[in-house]
RNA sequence: GCUGAUGUGGCUCAAUGGCAGAGCGGCUCACUCGUAAUGAGCAGGUUGUCAGUUCGAUUCUGACCAUCAGCUCCA
């Protein structure tokens, strides 16, 4: 007899060998049937496992996130097995759980289309209906080569192979003739997946290598309950109406030009004011904050980038002007894909002292990389953009200090812009087996990578590790953000390096008049304009803050005898500085709110015969509609407050 | 760059190997209206670009350009 002890401490004796799941169902059978992973003594396990001494227990069931994990891995191994079913000639690659559902890679030779995707989700119904249990076997590494190589699976065996060697078996999973190189858990049977889809199928290249083979990749999502995946299906639905890249065009912050080209979209006037309402905002806090504005060129000669490593690392991110492979006889200038070299100049402006430091410098620096064309996307991906870049230069025992006021101002900037409960933290490190894309030593990474990870800890950053993200230069902390999509992309970056500044000969004198070269802190405040306002309108759905709408007022006539009051009102608040106009067109009232409202204009005003007689407005606020009538002057204060203290409704 | 899809007026979308159509929007006129669509009329297109096949191509074929999703890469 074993004692298991159970949620809330509560202690019950099995038979030794007894499996988890049969421990399920002397529970309950709603536990038994929802039950899809359990964790033994703290580890996720299949329920399969059988229990042989005191441990603890916890039945994980689909609410869990290890629960809906090995539920929709399951799934993943359901779509296989229909893959393999209707084309026997597909070869199977991984297919893994992800966030909000599953895929699977397959090499195949037609790449799969819709109407393929309908047939194989039929088929993975006829699976589920089988109710086939998941049986788990183990192999010896050269008897599981000797199985998948029967089978043609060239891709399983390569897997094996690597996994060979560490004197483990190879674990597998069995469902009905279908079997799966696997490491687990699973549920116990195909028929527990009741609501399932495949959402899409695009190519994806084997072992994420570019090198490699594309392979065909399908992906779907599983749920325990249709209703809860419908809901789902229908949020996902929701977010993308939110594309900033459909719903910044049709509200008419920018637009894309043929002639131009890709990955440079063209900002029209209200996406235009909302970065210069941005750029305003980051430039007087930063100035508040002790930096110092720089205004350095667009481009250099390749030698600038010889120094910084940028001609060796980054030549194929650059648009060099001329032929770069007469960099070394000729005059070749590149566009500029960062500032850092260009803000060390300044810095070299002359000798400087430890009294100097730190030395903070900041620019509203427009950068230019020239992204593999696949890579755009509306303005979150572009080849040319506006950053708040910035540099600071300083002592060892100022670099925690300073690290945390720019983290401090990352935080300040994403708080008044509503997006900090929507951004994560990512440690991003080198990768010591890619040693091509970095410069500096072992010794050099491991120094800055350990400093940064002792300023994170100490400030108690709540961050995840991205090996193989770190800039060429340094280890980076990036802020990151996740679109409409669910795609992640760096919102912020802040950097720590003490390899370019040597590089460029950058020092101080000591106090003991030594010379030194000084830290460098990379960061952004905001980070890339265009980005941040691609972010701001899927957050807010076009509806910007009154501080930031590129049109903050509208006045309304309900008849063209009120034009003229009208105009006065819109000439006292422009006055004042509020983006205000006034909509002269011959229409109803009705209508014209109907305009603004799609618009998403703050605060529209309505001036009719009782309006004048009165002296006052009647204010409609986008949001909640009807405020009522008002005096200008309450309106004027209203309006000015929510203004300066950038209020978010 | 790779895989797949798409490209018809400002927008959303029809149609066709033989004169390209609707709604919204725009303009004009009438209406002067009280919190999300007043009515009528008019204008607007070398069907992404360039080749090829054909008596004839917007439709079929190819290349290129651009857009979208994913992969890779990246702020």
């Amino acid at each position: 007899m074993i004692q298991v002890k159970l949620k809330g401490d509560v202690i019950k004796e099995y038979d030794s060998g007894i499996t988890a799941l049969e421990v399920a169902k002397s529970l309950g059978m709603g536990l038994y049937k929802a039950a899809c992973v359990c964790k033994i003594d703290g580890v996720v396990c299949d329920l399969r496992t059988p229990l042989t001494a005191d441990c603890s227990l916890e039945i994980l069931t689909f609410d869990d996130p290890d629960g809906k994990h090995a539920f929709r891995h399951t799934a993943s191994h359901i779509l296989a097995q229909a893959v393999k079913r209707l084309y026997p000639e597909a070869k199977l690659a991984i297919g893994p759980a992800i966030e909000n559902g599953f895929y699977y890679d397959f090499d195949i030779d037609t790449p799969f289309t819709p109407e393929m995707l309908e047939q194989i989700e039929g088929e993975m119904k006829k699976i589920v209906k089988e109710a086939l249990p998941l049986e788990r076997y183990e192999l010896e590494p050269d008897e599981a080569i000797a199985m998948m190589e029967k089978k043609g699976e060239i891709y399983k065996v390569e897997l094996i192979q690597e996994h060979a060697g560490k004197g483990e078996k190879i674990s597998f999973f069995r469902q009905g003739e279908f079997d799966e190189l696997c490491a687990g858990p699973h549920i116990p049977d195909t028929g527990r997946v009741k609501a399932f889809k495949l959402t899409s199928a695009t190519g994806a290249y084997w072992r994420g290598d570019s090198n490699k083979k594309m392979l065909q990749r399908i992906y779907g999502t599983a749920f325990t309950k249709k209703d809860e995946m419908e809901a789902y299906l229908a949020s996902v639905e929701e977010a993308k109406k939110r594309d900033h890249n459909k719903l910044g065009r049709e509200l008419g912050f920018f637009t894309t030009s043929e002639m131009i080209g890709q990955g440079l979209p063209i900002l029209l006037p209200k996406g235009a004011r909302v970065i210069q309402l941005l750029q305003r905002f980051v430039e007087d806090e930063e100035q508040r904050r002790g930096w110092l504005l720089t205004k350095t060129p667009y481009m250099a000669k390749s030698d600038l980038y010889k120094v910084s490593g940028h001609w060796d690392h980054y030549r194929d991110g650059m648009f060099v002007l001329g032929d770069a492979d007469k960099a070394d006889e000729e005059e070749v200038f590149a566009l500029r894909p960062m500032t850092c070299p260009f803000q060390y100049q300044a810095y070299l402006n002359r000798a400087r002292s430890y009294r100097d430091l730190p030395l903070r410098y900041n620019e509203t620096s427009t950068l230019f990389r020239n992204e593999a064309s696949g890579e755009m996307h509306g303005l979150i991906r572009v080849r040319q953009f506006t950053i708040s870049e910035g540099h600071l230069m300083c002592r060892p025992d100022q670099l925690e200090d300073e690290f945390r006021k720019c983290l401090e101002l990352a935080i300040y900037m994403l708080k008044t812009l509503g997006l900090y409960e929507d951004v994560s933290y990512r440690f991003s490190q080198w990768d010591p087996n890619d040693r091509e894309k970095y410069i500096g030593t072992d010794e050099q990474w491991d120094e800055a990578q350990g400093i940064m990870k002792k300023i994170l800890d100490h400030l108690e950053i709540p961050y995840k590790i991205g090996i193989g993200e770190a800039a060429f230069y340094g280890p980076k902390l990036d802020i990151q953000i996740k679109n409409v999509f669910g795609k992640e992309d760096t919102l912020i970056t802040i950097q720590v390096d003490q390899m370019l500044a040597e590089k460029f000969g950058m020092e101080y004198v000591d106090t003991d008049g030594s010379k030194k070269n000084p830290y460098i802190i990379h960061r952004t405040s905001i980070g890339c304009y265009e980005r941040t306002l691609a972010l701001l309108i899927e957050k807010y759905a076009g509806a910007f803050p009154l501080w930031l709408a590129p049109e903050q007022i509208r006045l309304l006539p309900i008849a063209d005898r009120h034009q003229p009051y009208a105009k006065e009102v819109e000439a006292r608040l422009s006055a004042l500085g509020f983006r205000v106009t006034t909509d002269m067109r011959s229409e109803k009232i009705g209508y014209k709110i109907r305009e603004a409202q799609k618009e998403k204009i703050p605060y529209m005003l309505l001036v009719g015969d009782k309006e004048i007689e009165e002296g006052n407005l009647s204010v409609r606020r986008r949001s909640g509609g009807d405020m009522g009538s008002m005096s200008e002057g309450d309106f004027t204060a209203l309006a000015l407050r929510e203004t300066a203290e950038k209020v978010i409704w």
